[in-house]
DNA sequence: GACTGCTTTAGACTAACTCTAAATTTATCC
DNA sequence: GGATAAATTTAGAGTTAGTCTAAAGCAGTC
């Protein structure tokens, strides 16, 4: 089943349009870490109107502010991919499809201890890149 | 006491010229992580002639190439900065100064383990985000 | 129905690169 | 040293992933 948009961002104090919805829903309900390119891309046809682009990245920039999505950047220089996983999470990167998959923080060990004094650590990001077996 | 660029590239197989020479010495003797602009800025004068910003991205690639440097990025979404550091190794940015700090590897917890069976871990990155004391 | 304040749109603009084609430099051979 | 060939550098055009702008569309309020 669907998780509802509308709710969603409603209770973000969001105000709800067309274009919004579909932006969230499509989001809401993949794992696939999508680019803005393939969010324009997913959602352009649901759509009665002409979308723009300029308003997947407002809309996309909105649900970020609003916490209702984050923001990842898993490939050295690429571009931005969006997350409806607002969990505290890590990336996998399997280098041989391309596909992002997300890691539980709590199956990685803590870091925020290991530097000395000096540093006070108050967010780290952790990127893993390889092969992942049972690619189905 | 400056580290010999020239006996770096001849060793790597580089041909040398001036410009690589001034751009290759200024990586080898700093441990900022300037961005390409930054390289272009610090360099530029130091030789007789007009300096092009393809010649500063065509060398920064070519010394990447060939192991002289590294390119990392430490900001969701910014340019790339070159570091002459090619120990593996973590970074720390102070988000109030930007600056970035070289963390040693060993200095945090090994996570290619932390992984289960399904995913075969060949590289990872670690890039902590906070303040530093002692900002000196 | 007018006023107000979002929201959306197309397209101009920007930053960080990459590519191209011509000019310059460097290396090789005599 | 001079001819030639190959590599390098240069200015500027092109590209990509965005942001910004200004006008048009819509929604809620009186
Ligand atoms: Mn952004
Ligand atoms: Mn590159
Ligand atoms: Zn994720
Ligand atoms: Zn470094």
């Amino acid at each position: 089943m669907l998780i509802a948009a509308d709710e969603m961002l409603i209770s973000r104090g969001v105000r709800l349009t067309p274009q919004r919805l579909v932006i969230a829903e499509y989001l809401l309900n993949t794992d696939c870490h999508p680019t803005a390119e393939q969010v324009f891309d997913a959602v352009a046809n649901a759509l009665p109107v002409q979308l723009s682009k300029a308003t997947v990245y407002n809309t996309l920039n909105m649900l970020v502010e609003a916490g209702v999505i984050q923001e990842v950047y898993t490939e050295p220089g690429g571009c931005a991919r969006y997350d409806a996983n607002t969990m505290r999470h890590h990336h996998f990167v399997d280098t041989s499809t391309g596909r992002i998959y997300d890691i539980p923080f709590e199956q990685v060990p803590t870091l925020e201890k290991s530097l000395d004094g000096k540093y006070k650590v108050k967010n780290y990001t952790v990127t893993f890149y390889g092969d992942r077996a049972e690619d189905s």
